[in-house]
DNA sequence: CGAGTGATTGACTTAGATCAATGACCGTGG
DNA sequence: CCACGGTCATTGATCTAAGTCAATCACTCG
């Protein structure tokens, strides 16, 4: 997760929650960047206006995302931010994450390290994205995400959810997951799904 | 991009270039890190062995990206690196790296603020993805890049590199763009793509 | 006990992938 | 200077995997 774990007690304990209503803006574009935001619960989204001055969303952010990185080094924010459900948010003020970063080396290699994995990270599942068969795309997650002892992927939400991730509708998660087991690629138990063979 | 900018020259400087053959391995998963990778030409493809025993690519780098930041904070790569293509790398080693940024707060900052924008870049690069019509990831595309001034998208590489970016084949990118010039949505010129009107 | 959500399966449709062919360029090697 | 091989741009025809719509069942929760 990129959750900030990477940030000191101390600026850690200055988190102020604040709650949204769906709808509610939580920034605007052009305002002065008032800190590191942590998505608790809920969903908030980025959104600019494009060239046609239509809204364009850059970014869902979902909880345990953290929001508006960029901006604790920028003037102002890119864009706006707004809650697309009732969300909860959990703010670090600038001031504070930004001295902590340049105080404390262990901290900023912290926040670096972060930053490196949430990169690797999103790259993988940008590369999965290039997967045009569903199928394909699973076994990529799966391969990915399963402990190599067990072979075992623990699913940490719903299979809707996974679905979304995937970037497939779940009815078709729903229906390639159960050829997979038919086919004897895969054990499916509640929660779990165990890596069987290599497909043929 | 997130070519390598934020290093100071005398870093830079130390910077050695690589050619590698297609095939050719640049670093092997348990290694400890050299350094950072630039891609200067060419592509490379960090891939892991997944829990099957699969080759799994996490990754393509094409030139101007870089390679293997979060191994600068980590004792031991975490994949492999492969060439697909002959390609030209410069390496930046570690220690001179990780040294730049610890001796300078500037620096630093300037890495930060890369890996921020980086981070920024592939999530909407990752929410167009969630996009399904073509249609509407390619006005995604172009309503974030077209410059709001003249509400012109200059192409940085070929039409065959953009639907590869947006994750279409190149034959859906074509006629798609025929049809919204029809429909008056844009105005194609070599090289260039003017937005017109907001569609219906 | 309804209401709400996840999981699952069936039927039907379609956007976009695939396969194929053509013309315009462009560098280059003889 | 030109023919040749290679890539890009473009369009047509065809096919199919996955999206969409819809219904059912199992659960959980207040």
């Amino acid at each position: 997760m990129s959750a900030a774990g990477w940030l000191p007690e101390r600026v850690r304990a200055e988190g102020a929650k604040r709650s949204l209503k769906s709808g509610q803006m939580l920034f605007r574009m052009g305002q002065r960047p008032t800190g590191l935001y942590e998505i608790v619960s809920g969903r908030v989204r980025l959104v600019r206006l494009d060239a046609r001055g239509r809204e364009t969303v850059l970014f869902t952010a979902a909880a345990g995302d953290t929001l508006a990185e960029a901006s604790l080094f920028s003037p102002a924010y890119h864009c706006d931010a707004v809650a697309v459900t009732d969300a909860v948010v959990r703010l670090y003020p600038r001031a504070a994450v930004i001295d902590a970063i340049q105080r404390d080396p262990k901290v900023a290699q912290a926040f670096m390290a972060m930053m490196a994995r949430e990169i690797m990270s999103l790259r993988t599942r940008l590369e999965r994205r290039n997967i045009h068969s569903a199928r394909e795309r699973i076994r990529h997650y799966l391969g990915l995400h399963a402990d190599p002892k067990s072979r075992t992927v623990v699913l940490s939400g719903t299979l809707k959810d996974l679905a979304v991730e995937l970037g497939i509708t779940h009815e078709a998660l729903y229906r390639t997951l159960r050829d997979m087991a038919a086919d004897g690629e895969i054990e499916r138990r509640p929660g779990r799904i165990r890596l069987l063979r290599a497909p043929v």
